[in-house]
DNA sequence: TTTTCTAACTTGTATATACAAGTTGTTTTG
DNA sequence: CAAAACAACTTGTATATACAAGTTAGAAAA
């Protein structure tokens, strides 16, 4: 059954709109009346999915003018909860699974503080690599609590999103999450992954996310090529 | 005249109360209901202030539990429209001036796209360099359109918000912005200013800040220390 | 004493309405 | 023809209210 938030589903409409090209930069956005017309909802649900659409970066609202679609972020917006570079103005990514999902302890020095439920269920830990138009360019490793997950290592992730499979098939949902930005050396390994420069730096990005079920974080470690593209975030 | 919003006060008053460790980690907040009752507001309006501090990483709410106190980031939230470190978390924050505000034309490499009434102004031009508890964390170059700003370049800015002087003597606001990260190799003038071991990364930021005043917006290019800070954001 | 149930709380989502403040296009006036 | 005024739009802020869904403490029952 369907009980997705009126306002999720308005934002999910305008951002599928704007990401298409239907509203291209610079154009405004139906007015918020007009909305509340169309969609048969009311003003405040109708700002609130807006308000989503501005934190994301896709429009910018101005007082007596109207919500002005703005260019997509021709970078990697790694700081909204969709995660998938895909959600917003990347051209193309593709994903390689490096490692599978496999069971196993957490690490001794594992950077986040863990739940005690989390610490007594082990993790299922998977490396992907991502690519932009053919380029490797983030290299991440997935930490997820060995909960609430039966027969996830049997699962295919190639080309899927990791959100998409929890959504879809555990009923996982982000709710929001934090994250810390480092710039570091990288490793000989992450070197040869990332196709990166002699001497070029890579950003380091801890994320924890929080999700709809109670003790059960995500948390993901990337190493980000930088070269070309930039990490995207709009406040 | 006193014209800022109720939800903004209410957020400033919570705000306060985290950050000076009234309300501490894992506290709860006094319930919607509750500060209603205190500060004579609805609910709405209430729930508009609480959702900024969770965009600003500073309370996470749980449904049917409350609003719960976060630990403040330890690290520096250059996220937030706060700017300064000094809003949240950091213990101690010192500026110095490396090139008090100038007077000059932008250059031609400039790496923001600029209206034509900033192209025509010219700029004003500054340089800082930022301590955390006496070590140098970052360097930042501030470009401000050459506008509405009298006698900016015989003011102090010594230990003091450029965001608080512009409010306070010019009344432009920050309402929002965007910003790319990237990790670069520094150059040996960055070298020697932020303190940096051999062969180690700075996290390099650009950032456009957008205000009320229409076709003012101010550029940003910080470059910055993570070897003991991280960059640190929630969403 | 333990388990179950219930009431009273919490935040989440939504409707309805009103006025403030900003923008823009049209009309009126000089 | 240009400037000023005005009307009609826009978003911003706020009140009021209701029900949904989650949590917790206490009471009742086993």
């Amino acid at each position: 059954m369907d009980n997705i938030p009126q306002y999720r589903k308005l934002y999910e409409i305008l951002r599928k709109h704007i990401v298409r090209g239907v509203y291209s930069e610079g154009d405004l956005l139906p007015s918020e009346n007009e909305l509340c017309a169309t969609y048969g909802i009311t003003r405040p649900t109708v700002r609130q999915a807006l308000e989503t659409l501005v934190k994301d970066g896709l429009i910018l609202k101005k007082q007596g003018k109207g919500s002005i679609v703005r260019k997509p972020p021709q970078n990697i917006g790694i700081l909204s909860i969709a995660g998938t570079a895909s959600a917003v103005g990347v051209r193309y990514l593709k994903t390689d699974i490096l490692q599978k999902p496999i069971v196993k302890t957490w690490s001794e020095d594992f950077p986040f503080e863990l739940s005690e439920l989390e610490q007594e269920s082990g993790c299922v830990y998977m490396e992907r690599l991502r690519y932009v138009e053919d380029e490797p360019v983030f290299y991440d490793v997935n930490h997820l609590p060995n909960l609430f997950l039966p027969r996830i290592t049997q699962r295919s992730f190639e080309n899927k999103s990791l959100f998409e499979i929890l959504r879809k098939h555990y009923q996982i949902e982000i709710l929001g999450g934090e994250q810390q930005l480092k710039a570091v050396k990288p490793t000989v390994k992450l070197r040869q992954l990332l196709h990166l420069k002699p001497g070029q730096p890579v950003l380091y990005i801890e994320r924890k996310l929080q999700t709809n079920k109670e003790g059960f974080n995500i948390y993901s470690t990337i190493y980000f090529n930088s070269d070309k593209h930039a990490i995207f975030g709009s406040f």
